[in-house]
DNA sequence: GCCACCCTGACACGACCGCGGTAAGGTTGC
DNA sequence: GCAACCTTACCGCGGTCGTGTCAGGGTGGC
């Protein structure tokens, strides 16, 4: 069987030991131990490392937000929450920094729309 | 038509003028804006930003985390990405890959780990 | 028994984030 | 026509992230 040691690991991954651990630490990528606590990689492991390195690449995603992506498989009520804020969307989302569209109309409309959905709730403190 | 001034939202709504800016920029809250480029807050935005605020303190997140997943809504390619990965063949602890086994029994030994990751770091190993 | 490796902390540091504040200017209501 | 708001753009400061490195100590092959 072929278990490599950290060192080993990550000069054959592309990753630093340090991150290694960091990868581990963050809850993604874990290796079995040896009996005196040594991180043992396997095929697998380093297959895991390999590909996840190459997500962050590719689609410029931090290591950070992977483990959040982690976290919501973790805590389904936490995505569900999010999907029913994100679906209960009465307005666009911009789609960047500051997008423009000629509104005015739907703004209207939606405003409406929800001033209806909303009537029982409308304690403005103006 | 009650439309508030950025101000007049922030008193209602508990966030501060600078934070819905900043929430805008992050593309979670937009307003629509007067001719002059004032922003201006009608119900359907108050309620936004309450329920916003409501989900970072229920579930302990963070803006950040909030855009990570707009970001994922807008990026179905990332989505999916990230769910080949997590889903993709989680490490076995030095199996052959032929070697089948039921998966809740590793897989609760993962979790278990990583909530000790989680929940704290101090680990008395004497 | 050596020496090279591994472990867990911890410090450090640049870069960025969250957020307040301020400056320089436009808008609006009275 | 001025005061009180708004806008964007920037500075700053504490916090976190990603990462290296070092210290103190265990392991293990030769």
């Amino acid at each position: 069987m072929t278990t490599l040691t950290i060192h080993e690991a990550a000069t054959t991954t592309g990753w630093s030991p340090r991150m290694l651990r960091y990868v581990e630490q963050l809850g993604l990528v874990a290796s079995p131990r040896s009996a005196a606590g040594y991180r043992l990689y396997g095929p697998a492991q380093l297959q895991r490392l390999r590909t996840l390195r190459e997500l962050l690449e590719t689609h410029g995603v931090e290591l950070g937000d992977v483990g959040f992506a982690l976290r919501l498989r973790r805590e389904p009520e936490l995505a569900t929450a999010l999907d029913e804020w994100f679906e209960a969307e009465p307005q666009r989302p911009l789609l960047g920094p500051s997008t423009e569209m000629p509104d005015g109309d739907w703004l209207a409309f939606e405003q409406d729309k929800h001033s209806q959905l909303l009537t029982s709730d409308r304690r403005d403190t103006a």
